[in-house]
DNA sequence: CCTGCAACATACCTACAAGTATGTATATAT
DNA sequence: ATATATACATACTTGTAGGTATGTTGCAGG
């Protein structure tokens, strides 16, 4: 693996674990065995890197998900649009276990610590709310086309809302240190989801 | 109003800007017109002062509101449980004008900052959780024993969810900084809590 | 009236995070 | 063979956050 893209995935660990203001970039390169002058080779500054982090490595993993599942809608005519949206939730909690609950959802955590006082990472991470959101909602829209989903459901508020049941269901793992609480909260949400479907 | 109290509650205030990290405590309280001497007179430690918002600021106020609600429906004993936790959320949702949406949610941009990299603060952050959790479960209770409530709802599971609902509706209108965009996840998080009611 | 403590102010210290300046080895092009 | 750029390492600088040490003032109690 080249060298920017190490830099990349072990300060991405880093900011998991202590988030991004807490990050120490030249002890985390140490671990690579590099130093701050490999680090300044390839970033200008902190700011650039937690960027790149947000573009070349949360960015693809939060929407891709989201894409995938959007794409085997279309593809497969006859899948019902809520269990397509339900199977992307359970795939997304599944990757949660008793050891990572604690660190929560990767996201979350860089949108409530950055995004008040860098309008540069806001940006950047509405665009990934952005995407999710308009393929949850087109997935929504074909539910709805095809009758499988009742016609009062606005699919512009249960698009954020269930982005917003996920990450607030991090929310509670996290500060509990606890999967069966966020597991709980999500089988609300696929609760919830499967009554929008047309009997 | 004493000067610890002005000291907390300012530190209150910036944390909500510039995150717990964030926050230069003797700034803060320059603003006061007093100094870092009389920090220090009242608090041994920034993380102190930071518990010393939780406790004193933060768990009265977002565990209060759940508290009121509670007493309300055992008081009342017509009253809706799931009535009661709809206008719950709508009094706590209508602190938000798009002026203050970005700052998020104090609990939430709490919990994300510092609820893994100080066991001190995660602890009573999560304090708060149980406590809105056990008034929302026992509100749900309550609704299922007078059979306003369908039967096959989990409280458990609900109450959770209610939380992370409310939460990750923060999330979304912080990074967005859109209150539409909060108001349309809560109103489908009010849509969801009105089908547990019986028919 | 004087003693002692509460309630601050002021000045200072220390660690360290972020960034810079410079050096050097290796590869590549000419 | 030489020049040049790339890819780092090393050493240094600077700002500042957090905390400490030491005043100073005023008031309450004996």
């Amino acid at each position: 693996m080249d060298t920017r893209t190490a830099i990349l995935e072990k300060n991405y660990e880093a900011i998991l674990e202590k988030g991004f203001q807490g990050v120490r970039t030249d002890k985390v390169v140490a671990d690579l065995g590099i130093t701050k002058g490999a680090f300044y080779h390839y970033f200008p500054n902190k700011n650039t890197l937690g960027y790149a982090v947000v573009d070349e490595i949360i960015y693809p993993n939060f929407v891709g998900v989201w894409e995938d599942s959007y794409n085997k809608l279309i593809k497969n005519i006859d899948t019902q649009a809520i269990d397509v949206i339900c199977q992307t939730i359970e795939k997304i909690a599944s990757f949660s276990t008793a050891e990572n609950i604690s660190v929560g959802c990767p996201l979350n955590n860089l949108i409530q610590e950055m995004s008040t006082i860098d309008e540069n990472f806001r940006q950047k991470l509405a665009a990934i709310i952005d995407k999710q959101y308009f393929f949850i909602q087109a997935i929504l829209e074909k539910g709805k086309e095809s009758q499988q989903i009742k016609p009062e459901v606005n699919s512009n508020e249960w698009s954020y809302f269930i982005i917003a049941g996920l990450e607030g269901s991090y929310t509670i793992g996290k500060v509990k240190n606890n999967l069966e609480a966020f597991q709980a909260s999500i089988k609300s949400l696929l609760m919830a989801l499967k009554s929008l479907k047309n009997i």
